[in-house]
Formats: C-alpha cells, sequence, structure tokens
RNA sequence: GUGAGUGUAGCUCAACGGUUAGAGCAUCGGACUGUGGAUCCGAAGGUUGGGGGUUCGAUUCCCCUCACUCACCCCA
C-alpha cells in the first residue's frame, strides 16, 4: 500500500505508514554481520594485491554513463534512475561504478602519480529493473579496476583475486567463464558474419533475437530460450573473427590461468552487456544461485579513457554482486562477549552507570538498560541476551565497594572490585 | 517491460461461503520484592494488503489495484 486511505465521511482517514521502496531492501542486526565480514575480508584480500579504496560519489552527470556504459546498452536506455537537479543539470545514480573511476583519474590525473592504478570500490548501486531474486533496484557491488597494464596477465591476475576473495567468503563450487570479444578492429567484421548466419535461419528464431539480428547481433547468444541456444551454437564463434593481436592477448589470458592453476571454460557466447568491453570478458557463476547466477563479471575496457577526452590508458576490472555472493557465502558473525549490568535501585543505578564506561574504557561490551528490575528480571534479560557475564551492583555491593560478576555460561560468581573483575574478564 | 504464483497477528501457519477469524513461537504482566534457562496463569496484538462486485452472509467466489516471490529479459 502505497497510497494515502482516501477520505471517508465519518471514517478516520490515517496515512499508510512508510515502506521501503520496491526492490530496496533494510539490512538489519543479524544480517548486517555477514556484510561486515565480507568487507573485511574483501579490503583484506585486494589491498594483497596493492589495490586500494577509491570512493566516488552516488550520482553523476548522466551523460558519464551516456558515454561510458553505452548509449545503446539496456542499462542507460531503460534502467537508470535520472533526475534534473534544481540547478537544471541531469544527473544519474550510478548504476555500476567504472565510468567513475576512469572519470576520477583524468579529473585528478592520477595517472602522472606514478602510483600503480589499481582501486576498489563497495556501495551501492542503482537500476529500474523488474526485482527478483538476486535482482534489486539498490542493490550493492564490490568493484575493482586496474588502469595501465596491457598484458594479459593482469586479467589473469584479477580473476585470481576474485577467486581468493570467494574461497574466503567460503563461496564453493563456481565456474569461470571466459571469452574474448575483440576489439574495435575485429567486431564489426564478426556482427556483419554474425548478421548473416542469424538471417539464413530468421524464421526459427525467437521474435526478440530477430530483432537482434539487425540491432546488435553479439546480443543473440545472451537468449536463454533453448531454441535459440542450439541455432546460435551453429553461428561463427568469435574466436575464428579476432585479429591477431586480441588472439594473443586471449592465448596469453590462458596461459596465464593456467600458471595461477584456475580452472575456467572458454564461452565464446558469453557477451557482456555493457558496451564498451575489449578483448578479455568473464564471469564467474555459481549454480546454487537460480537465474540470476552470476556472482561477478567483468573485462577489458582499453577504449574508454581515451573515449572520455582522457589519456590512452587501458583498463580492466570487474564487479560483484554483494547480495549474490552472499547468499551463497558461508561466513559466520565474529564472536562477541557481553557484559550486562544488573542494577538494583537508584544508587546501583549510578554506580551502575559510572562501572559501566569503566569496563568498556577497558574494550568490554556492555550493556545496561534503564528500566527498573527485579533481580530475577535482570537475569532473565541477560540470559536472553546471551550475555556471558552478569555484574550485580546492588545496596549490598556498593556498601562493601566490590561487585558480583556471574559467569552465565557456568554459573560461577566472582567477586571482587572493578579492577579484579575485570581482570576476571580477561582471563576467561 | 512480459508471464505465473502468493498476500490472514511481529514470525510460521489454520479457519467447507455461515456465531465473536484461531494456534504455536515471540512480546508484555503475574505466580517469583537479590540470582538466568523451566513450568503454569493471564494480557495485548487483526479494518484477513487496499478498493469494488456477487451473496441473506465473503478470509473464502469474481474484477481492479498494490506488495511480495519466481520465471522471461537484462545483469551484479
Amino acid at each position: 500500500m502505497t497510497a494515502i486511505k482516501p477520505e471517508r465521511p465519518g471514517a478516520k482517514a490515517e496515512p499508510a505508514p512508510p515502506q521501503a521502496i520496491k526492490g530496496t531492501h533494510d539490512i538489519l542486526p543479524g544480517e548486517v554481520e555477514k556484510w561486515q565480514a565480507l568487507e573485511r575480508l574483501a579490503r583484506e584480500t585486494f589491498e594483497l594485491y596493492r589495490f586500494r579504496e577509491l570512493r566516488a560519489p552516488v550520482f553523476e552527470p548522466t551523460e558519464l554513463f551516456e558515454k561510458g556504459t553505452g548509449a545503446t546498452s539496456d542499462v542507460v536506455t531503460k534502467e537508470m534512475y535520472t533526475f534534473t537537479d534544481r540547478g537544471g543539470r541531469s544527473l544519474t545514480l550510478r548504476p555500476e561504478y567504472t565510468p567513475s573511476v576512469v572519470r576520477a583519474i583524468i579529473e585528478h590525473r592520477l595517472d602522472l602519480e606514478g602510483a600503480p592504478m589499481r582501486y576498489y570500490f563497495m556501495g551501492p548501486m542503482f537500476r529500474y529493473d523488474k526485482p527478483q531474486k538476486g535482482r534489486y533496484r539498490q542493490f550493492h557491488q564490490i568493484d575493482i579496476e586496474v588502469f595501465g597494464e596491457k598484458d594479459a596477465a593482469v586479467d589473469a591476475e584479477i580473476v585470481d583475486m576474485a577467486h581468493a576473495l570467494l574461497g574466503k567468503l567460503g563461496v564453493t563450487g563456481t565456474e569461470t567463464l571466459v571469452n574474448s570479444v575483440g576489439c574495435r578492429a575485429c567486431r564489426p567484421p564478426y556482427s556483419a558474419a554474425l548478421r548473416e548466419a542469424a538471417g539464413k535461419r530468421l524464421a526459427d528464431l525467437c521474435p526478440d533475437c530477430r530483432r537482434k539480428a539487425e540491432a546488435n547481433p553479439l546480443r543473440i547468444f545472451d537468449c536463454k530460450i533453448e531454441a535459440c541456444r542450439e541455432i546460435a551454437a551453429a553461428f561463427p564463434s568469435i574466436q575464428d573473427f579476432i585479429c591477431r593481436e586480441c588472439r594473443e592477448h586471449f592465448g596469453e589470458l590462458l596461459a596465464s590461468l593456467d600458471v595461477l592453476g584456475i580452472p575456467y571454460r572458454v564461452e565464446p557466447r558469453l557477451v557482456r552487456g555493457l558496451d564498451y568491453y575489449t578483448k578479455t570478458t568473464f564471469e564467474i557463476v555459481s549454480p546454487a544461485l537460480g537465474a540470476q547466477n552470476s556472482l561477478l563479471g567483468g573485462g577489458r575496457y582499453d577504449d574508454m579513457m581515451k573515449d572520455f577526452g582522457g589519456p590512452d590508458i587501458c583498463g580492466t576490472g570487474f564487479a560483484m554482486g554483494i547480495e549474490r555472493v552472499l547468499s551463497v557465502a558461508d561466513l559466520r558473525a565474529p564472536a562477541r562477549r557481553l557484559l550486562y549490568v544488573a542494577h538494583l535501585g537508584r544508587a546501583g543505578r549510578e554506580a551502575g552507570l559510572a562501572l559501566a564506561r569503566f569496563f568498556r574504557g577497558s574494550g568490554v561490551e556492555c550493556l545496561m538498560e534503564f528500566k527498573d528490575r527485579g533481580m530475577k528480571a535482570h537475569f532473565g534479560r541477560a540470559n536472553k541476551l546471551g550475555a556471558d557475564w552478569v555484574l550485580i551492583v546492588g545496596e549490598d555491593e556498593m556498601a562493601k565497594g566490590r561487585f558480583g560478576l556471574k559467569a552465565m555460561a557456568t554459573g560461577r560468581q566472582a567477586d571482587g572490585t572493578r579492577e579484579e573483575l575485570l581482570a576476571v574478564i580477561r582471563e576467561s
């Protein structure tokens, strides 16, 4: 229910409570710990490869994506959140991250700094799609990009880095697909050959593919209709059309993957949906996922920076879908230990306040709730919260200056000053 | 954008077209006023997603709409 209920005579019209926008989700405590663990492992992994974080704004000029992502891509033509700001500028919530990084490099002339141009980022992306499993309107990506490395070995290295991270996340059973989509020199002849092949089987293709045959025959390979797949399987392979340079590059990619011991499948039908890819494309899929089975996808884009009017520097990278990876990851929340403060009476409450601060200052996670409770209720509450210890602060304790500390798991109770009890906690 | 399925309490689910829409878990209170998990008792919680229609009567049947889920498509 999104609308306000209509006024009815005699009826009290109440506004519907607010709700999250379709395709967006709250990440609540209990779930967010997995996100934090993933983010931590991703940083650790990428920095081992000498990547550094680069944070760009959530919105950019619309033109950035029209030029970068590609004016004919589905993403740009029908999935962007575009709006006009008060200054009359057309802005777009980023649907992907790569154009932002390229923009930032040009803007800050990072290519002149001499530092390795290896960047990572994690954050929300926005696409106006119909939500389903593994597909959301605000979703989150981990994005990595490398610039200025022409060698195919770096393409293999980032695939290796992706595997390193997936391994730490406990993701198993993935498959790595690789392909070369050629460059600007070899792609037009291939498209022409595809168009010709498709033309001969036009009657057997689905209506959608018939349309694609003219518009962009590469996209026929994306069709999931079995009949089209079988027909497309007999189409010419890009491998037969790529130029010598692209062929050598692809050969080096496969050789480097072999060196790194990464199993892969050459998938000539693998065509990434963004317009800018050249040479290497790859995807890591998980059969455990469903229709949206792609965990991450990426490839090389040697022309984007030049096309933006920047230096002629090549790029390669990938984007990983955090929601998708988490749905197949095996992550455990880190163990936490909690001290619950059971206070009795007004004086106990005040003393508890100071004691809680003392323990927190010593690095102990400590919870004090201010509602008046009886001792039994305090213990019930502590038990429910899974507290490891209960600190007892009542009149008896304050008179002695020594407090009770009960270990919930063992039931053992110690008695001592706050420093003594801190030592007990640290020892256990 | 296309198609299919599902919407009942915070959660998981009941209720042949027929009394006041129920249960388990969770929540709150009590038994129990300085020591947890258990048990028992009780309370609160619902315009049955919303709107319209059929009917003496609709949670139930029909239509519209919204949301969720899945698939197509696209992609992360």
